[in-house]
DNA sequence: TGGGACAGACCAACCAGTCGGTCTCTGCCT
DNA sequence: AGGCAGAGACCGACTGGTTGGTCTGTCCCA
């Protein structure tokens, strides 16, 4: 997408796409930052909001998909057109990027240590599957497809906390929720 | 990366460059061929080795993910890349990328109709959450690292399964090699 | 009347691709 | 054997088009 194709479809003109951002690429910044910012504050909400990794984790997941959902224009332009961003801007997204990064981590390790997920699956590698799984939506999900965004962060949710809670802790009564129902009625995929 | 960058680095010039391509894109083209062959042929192998579809799976993720060894630097330029190419090529590519996600989703299918994976998780929702988890380890696995790759692999294995088996098939004997070890050894994350 | 919002012609840099030319190896004719 | 013709490998200056960004100027409101 090149600035003149931005100018035209926007309805303005390069003088006023310049009088409004200094270069290209602090638009881009500003696009990424749009959607950053509300995962990052979804997530922290979900950090304070309980004491248990695995509710917390259960939103910060859901609130995760949803940004595809809200922002999909966004994050499409910002993975196709971010990897020829300069220097300076690399940076500062990347520091966001890492902060949600390590509030998932953070939130792994607490699981792990309360006993509720299993100690033999790593955290780091086990992160950067939830990272992968929920990033790679904005390549397939389609808004107004068969399913809704909810149901996919729901199939996200269950799949994860499948294989990473421990075999007590998902006969927990609060936590069956979280799982897909398996009754008679058959999924109509 | 520029044709110039391209022919400077590997030491040629535009002329020798333009003499065993036919484009820039050509050349993207062939990198592409060169580790989707390696995958396709991986998953090819583990279809017919089997009829067990647990068996097949685990194969498949495990050579999926081995691919991010062998082949980083092509499967890096490419995703850089990729979005600029012209669409006579993006065409070739889709064809033997979707031939592959079918892989993946045939075998889903199979292991639901088995009965060896939980008919409640859909099948497409799955396959690409396999998809995602695999394909985005190229942004983050470093050769040398603190994981050897069949150590990703595994436990990439353990997390898919442990979330689509269902409960009597994760009892099978011969399933259990597919699970990390929870031993009293406590892993040294 | 002066300053912010915007317009659009213009520019320098850059890029993929071209084209005339050179170099070298091979095989054939004498 | 020696020379020669021609094909294929390779070179790099050049080109036409595109791109991000600038600059002069206009409009409008305080």
């Amino acid at each position: 997408m090149t600035v003149n194709q931005i100018v035209s479809e926007s309805g303005t003109s390069k003088g006023g796409f310049y009088h409004h951002f200094q270069s290209k690429d602090e638009l881009l910044y500003v696009i990424h930052d749009y959607f950053i910012s509300y995962v990052l504050t979804k997530a922290k909400e979900a950090d304070s909001s309980s004491k248990k990794p695995t509710e917390k984790l259960q939103k910060i997941i859901q609130s995760f998909v949803k940004v595809f959902h809200l922002y999909k224009p966004h994050i499409s332009v910002f993975y196709q057109e971010s990897m020829y961003l300069k220097p300076e801007y690399t940076e500062e997204i990347k520091k966001k990027r890492d902060s949600y990064k390590n509030l998932i981590f953070k939130c792994l390790e607490e699981g792990r240590e309360a006993g509720e997920f299993r100690p033999e699956v790593p955290v780091d590698i086990t992160g950067m599957t939830i990272l992968g799984m929920v990033n790679w939506t904005y390549k397939w999900y389609q808004p107004g497809g068969e399913k809704t965004i909810d149901e996919i962060g729901s199939i996200f949710v269950d799949l994860i906390l499948n294989s990473l809670l421990t075999d007590s802790a998902k006969q927990k009564k609060e936590y069956q929720k979280f799982f897909l129902k398996s009754g008679l009625a058959e999924d109509k995929l």
